[in-house]
This record gives C-alpha cells, structure tokens and sequence, in this order.
DNA sequence: TATACTTAACGGTCGGACAATTTCGCAACT
DNA sequence: AGTTGCGAAATTGTCCGACCGTTAAGTATA
C-alpha cells in the first residue's frame, strides 16, 4: 500500500474549496451575493486577507464577480455557455502565444466542429438565429474589405451558425477557437477574397434556410478549404519575405 | 464620434497585467523564477498584498506556481496542450455543474472530435503510442468490471488515441471532455458490458496499427454508438426507479 | 424639479508584523 | 562515512488595523 502524500491543505484553499462547492451546489444561485468579505472572514474565522485571496480565485475561475460601491459586494456569475468560450478563449490563447501549439492544429480542429455544426444549424435552426445571420451576411456585403467591422462580421456569422446547432458545448468551442483565430486571419485581404468569402457564407446560410444539412455542410467544407489556402499562400509569401 | 468608455484600471490589474504580458512575451521563460514578492512590490511602487493579488490571478490562471520555503517563490508554468486540457476540462465542469448544459450535448462533440481523432491517430501513430495503447488494451482485458482502475484505464486509452492524431488542441479538447465524461459513465457496468468494451477497444487499436484510417474511425463510431445506446438505457432505467 | 452635498457600506490598497514552510549548512552522534 | 538534529535564512502565508476609492441612496439646497 502505497503512503498516500499529504497535500497540505492552506487556509486559502479551504476557504476557496468551500465556497466554491457552495456555488457549484447550488446553496449560491445565479446572481446571489455572497456575505461581504468581514461577514465571510468571521463565518471563517480567518483573516479578510485570507478571504480576498479565496474570492480573487474564484473571480479569476469566472465563478464571481466583484463590484465596487456600497450596493457591491461578491455575486456570483451566470455561468452560461458565452462565458464558457470566452474563458476557455483565454487559456488556449495563452498556449498558443506560448508556442507550444501551432495555428495549425488550431485550424482542422475547426473543421471538425464548425462543418457538423453547418449541418446541424440546417436541422435546428430557428427563424430568430436565421435573421441574424441574414443580417451579417447582408451588412458584410455592403462593407469594404478596410472596415474594421469585417472581423467581427464574419467572426458573428460563424458563432450564431454554432449557436444555431442547439449544442452549447459545440458552439462554445468554436467561439473559443474564433477568439484565437480571428487576429490572425483577418490581415489585409483583397477585394476579391471578400467577394469570394461572401458568396459562400451567403451558400452556407441559403442552405441552412432551405434545412438542408448536407448542403449546409459541404457549404461551409468549402468555405474553410478556401480559408485555409488562402492562408498557406500567404504564409509562403510570408516565408519569402520575411518581416 | 461615441466617447470611449472608461473602464478604470486597478492597480492590481495594472500588475496583473504586465506580468502577463511579460510572461506570454517571453521575458520570463519557462520554468524562471520571478522576483520575490517584496522585490515587486518595491519596482512596482505597490504594497505587497496588491502584488499578491495579481500573482494569485496568475496562478489561477495557470501561468504560474508558487512555492513556500527559503528555494521558493513564484515560477512560470509549463504551460503544454496537457495543461490546457486539465484547464478546459475543469471550465466546462464549473458550466456542466451548474446546469445550463446536458450532459448529451458534451456527448455529440465528443464524437464530432474522437472519430476524426482515429482517422488521424491511424495515419500519425507512432510505435510508442501503439505500445501504450496495447498495454492498456490489454491490462482492461485482465481487470474485473470492479476494479476501481477500469475508468482511468478506458480515459487512458481513448487519451492516447487523441494524443497519437497528433493534433495537440484535438488532444486538448479530448482531454477536457473525458474529464467531465468519466465520473458520469462509469458506473455499474455489467460483465458483459466490459467484453464488449475491450472487444471494441481492440478493433480500433488493431485498425491503428494497421494504418487503416476509415477503418480506425468507423471502429471508433462504433464504439461510441455502443456507449451511448447504454447511456441511454440506463437513463430511461433510473428515469422508471429514481434515486 | 433638479442639482449638489453628505453619508454609509463595501471592496481596494497600504504598511507592518508574525507564522509556516522549505532549503541549506553545520555540528553532533553513531 | 553516514545519519541525525538543529539553527539560520529566505520566501510565501496569514493576520491586524487603518485608510482610500467607489458607489448608491438619502438629504439638503437652489
């Protein structure tokens, strides 16, 4: 029988485990505040300090947030899905600028949720979403490829389609993947690439008006082959002359 | 023209921040031990409990580690696809815990990444991922169906595959989900159920060796079928005779 | 009525102190 | 020589008490 260790347990941490289980159970809904921090440290009977480290831990894990002012105190956060990609965003951003991954492996990734997500909107798709990609298709036409918008008209239009699956876990993940995608894919593109770009997000959306999940599928396929040789000439452009 | 909004800046955040920045850009490498509290404190121009704060963020956040002890301090963290994974997996715990995701949507993604993740493993395999995928093919074809290893033995497996795609975020992603998926599935499972199991496991490690890719997948889909058709058998069950 | 001021509650920051933990060197003992 | 025990030093962990900054709400004032 192996002696198992003993992970020394740190004020902090209990604190932090408590609470947490608290939120996680339940015992805190969504949108309740917990007991301001002299409260929770005598409950505790540590230090405020020690209970300041445990809530900036549990704010930094999107579980709380803290407001300032006399109305403020620590609530606990709505945990939905959005705030699901955003916070799984950051640590991939963080492992891709640290190098150990490359924006490669980013990429076919992509194509394995965003191609079923494409046939999935096609089946689930409610008029509501539908509307809204309408819209973003729509507004990306009449733009020029310099405005600033572009971005985030196309980086829209690819998470409502996700949205528009039903499955939140999915369109979490490619919102997380958009987040690191979309600084680097969106660099001085042409005239011709934006025209090209809208006419097949105009067919993946048409397609998944018409319900049709194969087309909508094969649709967005092409989509991202056109993206993803878009981006290997240039990066062997970028090879030649390098920066 | 809309005034810029003015979201001011703690000092906390401020600190928080350019070490970050610092950490991410390469300033402090892998592995380097960052200044001592009471060093930053002073070159910051800030109490140490304010530069306290901000490192505990980072640490919440996975970018470091802090030691106690004469040979301790704050330490940037290794940050590989593998801790990514832990990361990601306990995010979408903290989502799924709290009820605004079913467990059914974790579970269409999962085969959305781990047929694809077959397809390649059987293409990029190497033979050290073969040897360890045969080694726990064949201790979960010696363990009883009680054996508090069999879970972890099936993760390790289903781990290895994603990790032999070499695809790292596909890795990642795999890694993030078994996390939430393996308290949930593992429970009660019948003699039979567990030869079927490694049955299955052992046709998509044999397609792998072989280099067979659609046979690797297809072996893979099957394999998930049969998981899911039990899921939800055992749900309709527990649905019939509640807890 | 609308504006300016005061108040109160709460998190944010500060400074200093002490405790706990870990490493290292040195001495003592076997 | 090797082990054990002890003390010093460095660093994080915790505590205390005070004050600052922010905010909401109430109150006085024009």
């Amino acid at each position: 029988m192996t002696f198992e260790p003993k992970p020394v347990s740190r004020a902090r941490e209990q604190v932090e485990g408590q609470l947490r289980e608290a939120i996680l159970s339940g015992t805190f809904k969504s949108g309740d505040k917990l007991p301001s921090e002299v409260e929770l440290a005598e409950s505790f009977s540590v230090s405020r300090t020690t209970v300041r480290e445990a809530l900036r831990t549990l704010d930094s894990s999107g579980l709380i947030t803290k407001t300032p002012g006399v109305a403020g105190g620590s609530f606990v956060r709505v945990v939905d899905h959005q705030s699901l990609g955003m916070t799984l965003g950051e640590s991939i951003e963080n492992t891709l600028r640290f190098g150990n991954i490359g924006f490669d492996e980013v990429i076919r990734v992509r194509r394995m949720l965003e191609i079923p997500a494409a046939r999935l909107a096609a089946q689930h798709r409610g008029e509501e979403e539908l509307e809204q990609m309408r819209g973003f298709v729509g507004r990306q036409k009449d733009t020029t490829v310099d405005d600033p918008e572009v971005p985030s008209l196309d980086m829209n239009l690819h998470m409502t389609i996700a949205e528009a699956s039903g499955n939140r876990v999915l369109a979490s993940f490619v919102n997380a993947l958009h987040r690191v995608i979309r600084p680097v894919l969106y660099v001085d593109i042409s005239p011709e690439v934006g025209r090209h770009t809208v006419g097949q997000h105009l067919a993946i959306v048409r397609a998944i008006e018409k319900r049709e999940p194969e087309e909508a599928a094969s649709a967005m396929e092409e989509h991202l082959d056109y993206l993803d040789k878009l981006r290997s000439v240039r990066e062997a452009a970028d090879g030649q002359r390098p920066a």
